[in-house]
DNA sequence: ACCATATTGATAGTTTGTATCATATCATGG
DNA sequence: CCATGATATGATACAAACTATCAATATGGT
């Protein structure tokens, strides 16, 4: 809301709804489930919020195991990737330095010069893993491009 | 081709199309682009065999730093990454132990249990490089979630 | 060459996301 | 607290990306 104000925005009841309902869940929504939370809200609005958002750089886009495009809100400012959770969808942020040194280990190696990376791990969380006695498969879809199992 | 035999499918004109062109070219196609340059061929015939490819491991799916699906032969059958050039999306597998050591590291810092990852590269290959003088914005589209540049 | 069947292409249908525009809502100034 | 004007919303239509259907065709084994 602060951010909002910051550049000018007007506070409405779907983007204080839609900021509400991302701080509240720890995990990542799709468009198709913020709709079906927030039934009120017109799907146009959700994604004019969602892309604003996005702009401001208060929420993170991020991709699914299965390839969807899911946002969760931004808890840190600096640049940091995401593990997501393939059972409850729970997104952690992190920022390790390792993925820092190995970016810069393998610009040695790769032809030309990197400008730009993405990476997502995906987790069972420990709640889930808790939760769950019968191992559930890892993917019900198919597996994304470069992501691999283990 | 091989391939395709070996698992029982028939070798048909347009997957040998698909499969000439995607070999000819290092870098990676997206539908539309292989529409345009197979316009004999229908979309539905693309995108089953596409699909198909993937499927049988021989195709890669991977994303572009503005989050298109693109697509580009896989040439070595280990698991591996990529890195594309943001000018002309040319496609370089690389597998790094680099990126290997990252995960193992990361392993112990993340909650819960990774099960999977997803990496892409995004580069501006030595040729591109060389080709212009003035050097060109890195992105026409907006970023992708956790793709940072530098 | 024939035949059973996998494959194709055209079309229609889905899904996901964007443009339009009249109406409703917000923030500001009085 | 209300008037005012611009911003935001929602319904709808539209566009793009992908899938399902099904009659017609091409393929591989005989």
């Amino acid at each position: 809301m602060d951010a909002l104000r910051d550049r000018g925005y007007r506070i409405t009841d779907s983007r204080r709804a839609v900021a509400n309902l991302l701080e509240q869940k720890h995990y990542g929504f799709t468009i198709e489930a913020l709709s079906e939370e927030l039934p009120s809200i017109g799907r146009a609005t959700l994604y004019r919020t969602i892309k604003l958002f996005l702009e401001m750089g208060v929420l993170c886009r991020l991709v699914t195991m299965d390839g969807d495009n899911a946002y969760s809100l931004a808890r840190v400012d600096h640049h940091h990737h995401h593990s997501v959770c393939v059972d409850c969808g729970s997104v952690e942020e992190f920022r390790a330095v390792a993925v820092e040194r190995m970016l810069r280990d393998i610009r040695t190696g790769i032809p030309g010069k990197v400008v730009g990376h993405m990476l997502e791990l995906y987790v069972r969380c420990g709640q889930c893993a808790a939760d769950e006695r019968v191992i559930r498969p890892v993917s019900t879809g198919w597996l994304h491009p470069s992501s691999s199992l283990q």
